[in-house]
DNA sequence: ACGCAAACTTGCGTGTACGCAACTTTTGTC
DNA sequence: GACAAAAGTTGCGTACACGCAAGTTTGCGT
């Protein structure tokens, strides 16, 4: 086995997943989200409709995926490389706004395309979930063995203050009765988000690093 | 007008919401929610097929929505009613822990059949994010105008840390691998997952307090 | 090298979600 | 009280998600 522990079938999986996903993302940009077929998405990635349903469970996931992909991995990962001594709150914020920032490889057209269909949109609103798993492992490596429902607890309210900015980021215009004008840019929005949670992060970044009593009263 | 500004039409809705949601229940729990038909549905609520896809897009929708309909409202009141007094994470986390506590009026045997099956099981974790948006008011209503945003995001983490423990609870049993084995108390699980909430609730009831200094570095 | 077991793919069938356009009910207005 | 606009309901047609069982590929022990 000379490729690591990869192994030919998960590669191949990896592979097919891949190719469904750009294959929907591409073929949405040339015609239309709306002129796609399942059945198009499967032979342009050469397998067969069943097997993209194996893949995905509708067409927006597989478009969004394109774009949200591996995503979740790097912010992850980034967590995990900021330096020890940094705090919780800042090692996670940093991380999600970094990678949040950058548009991806793929273009800001399909960006652009996503916002502008509503169900596109809300599959893409609803890939901020993804990033819980990854994001618990990473914070449950900073506070210890002591720390994992926290760190699932934390993840997950990451994730929503995420994707409360993307909701408010993609959110058409302000409403005409001029109250809630929010829409700056997407790093201003995700930081305004997480600044609520950063209590929490510290809270529990703390309470590992001096660790004391317990929670429950 | 007779009956406030509620409005015969809007009335007819509820009606029609809580026809279709008890409807679907009753039949999932005599027959067993594989045997139950949407149409079946739409006809013991007296409307068509085409209207009960109206009120709900799926249906592991209906069925769970009977139970934990009103649930949102209920906890919103809860958190809006305590004291002036008391602190924001305390009024947001006994009010959950009450709520969610009670299992409705609907039997245990509802519940059971819905932690059982794992189509239901998904959309009974996912109705959790109705509360966010009533929630959110709640404790916008407590922080005053300044917190619009921090009371969406802390809704969403409370929302989320909610799931959290909805997601133990319900979760089988144990891995064999002697690892995890969370499954106490629904209230225990509650507190605990929102626990690491507390320092970013109270963190934000200080600041409306005596508003000072933002959040930054 | 062989062969078995587990994992993945595929075709088929059924039940479902939802856009659309016609029709009915409710609401506010004169 | 009548009417026009708004909101809701319904039937139809299309595309889709997914369980199931058979066929195919990969992994691994011998």
């Amino acid at each position: 086995m000379t490729t690591r522990q990869a192994g030919l079938r998960e590669r191949k999986k990896q592979a097919t997943r891949v190719a469904l996903r750009e294959a929907a993302l591409r073929l949405a940009l040339e015609r239309g989200p709306d002129d796609v077929r399942v059945d198009d998405i499967a032979e342009a990635a050469g397998v067969s409709p069943r097997t993209y349903n194996n893949y995905f469970s509708s067409r927006e996931q597989a478009i969004v995926a394109a774009v949200t992909a591996e995503r979740e991995a790097r912010v992850a990962a980034a967590v995990t490389a900021r330096p020890a001594g940094t705090g919780l709150a800042e090692a996670v914020i940093d991380a999600i706004v970094e990678h949040y920032t950058d548009p991806g490889e793929h273009g800001r057209d399909a960006l652009l395309m996503i916002t502008t269909r509503p169900a596109l949109r809300e599959a893409f609103i609803g890939a901020t979930t993804a990033i819980e798993r990854p994001l618990a492992e990473a914070i449950h490596e900073r506070l210890g063995e002591t720390g994992r429902h926290t760190a699932r607890v934390l993840a997950a309210s990451v994730a929503a203050a995420v994707r409360v900015a993307l909701e408010d980021w993609v959110r058409p215009g302000s409403a005409s009765g001029g109250l809630v004008v929010v829409s700056g840019s997407l790093p201003d929005l995700l930081r305004g988000a997480l600044a609520p949670l950063a209590p929490a992060l510290d809270a529990a970044d703390q309470r590992h690093t001096r660790p004391d009593r317990s929670p429950a009263s």
